[in-house]
DNA sequence: CCGTTTCCGATACGACTGTATCATAAAAAC
DNA sequence: GTTTTTATGATACAGTCGTATCGGAAACGG
């Protein structure tokens, strides 16, 4: 994910990912049968890894069931304002263009949309929680290259939540 | 762009792009003095050919200054419902991708995003011109993996045009 | 404590990468 | 018609790719 996010996919490449990982390309040949199988591994981890973090920071929460602080928490984590969220940003738009000639890769990526659409879904109606979610992902691209500010991506997600509708 | 649309950022070498061509690799090398320089040039030509395609689409509306159909073409043109649109959505998917790890990709790619906004900027606020652009973009991805149909879309992106603030 | 299984690092292989070089074919200039 | 560019295809090179293979280290079960 780190290589990734930092060096593009191309450079995720199993030798550097052994010499990252500190262990010789062997040792990850013999947890991965190939670099395919790698690739969607680190889609699937950052998935978990990004509820993960959603889920620690909501119960660090006053309030947790509070459903729109959760929702702020999802979208906070999502967009990428630091290095942190900006590593695992680029990581996700990598997988999601090799998700776009992979079909293998795409089941993955394929559930983990319909896991945001169902969570988000749980304050909206399905309209809602798709374009929710679609606002915050389109949003990772100019922010990456640097085209909008955080500030303008935060008043976007605003006026986005404030115009959607609750069920 | 066909090349990277359909098998890949990582398929499109040298070697693929001139046989591609029907040219030999000496040929494009002349052309492009790198790789990254060719990648580059495939981003800067894809938002080329995408104004040109909408423009010629628009002028064969009723009413060319329409702004409201405009709005309707650039989004239907931007949304991978077909083989067509699908190819440049993955290809730039890639490229945005790409220019997450490269800077001078990243620039290319930085100008799309501001061309794009103040064209939408035309009809609403800055706000809503970056709302409804981050809505169609993040569209894209659920769109490509089959997350959701194209219907779907549609409703999303005309709930935002509805909720957005004209200027 | 030894046999067995699991794991790891190293090496090997063929294929492919980006790029440099160069002879020749086509075109342009004069 | 000849000379000077320009364009092109072919080849060469050093490096990296993914993957297969294999000897020995470590862990484990008895």
């Amino acid at each position: 994910m780190r290589i990734i996010g930092t060096r593009g996919i191309e450079a995720a490449t199993v030798r550097v990912v052994a010499a990252e990982a500190g262990v010789s390309a062997g040792a990850v040949q013999r947890c991965f049968a190939s670099r395919a199988e790698l690739l969607r591994f680190v889609l699937q981890h950052i998935n978990v890894r990004f509820t993960a973090r959603v889920a620690a920071r909501m119960a660090r929460q006053p309030d947790p069931a509070d459903e729109a602080v959760g929702l702020r928490v999802v979208i906070d984590e999502m967009l990428p304002v630091d290095d942190e969220r900006r590593l695992t940003s680029a990581a996700t738009l990598a997988l999601l263009a090799y998700s776009a000639t992979e079909p293998q890769a795409a089941e993955v990526m394929r559930a983990a949309y319909t896991g945001a659409h169902t969570f988000f879904r749980r304050a909206f109606t399905e309209a809602s929680a798709i374009g929710l979610y679609a606002v915050i992902s389109g949003l990772q691209g100019p922010l990456i290259v640097g085209a909008i500010t955080p500030e303008q991506a935060w008043s976007v997600v605003d006026a986005a939540i404030a115009s959607a509708e609750k069920r």
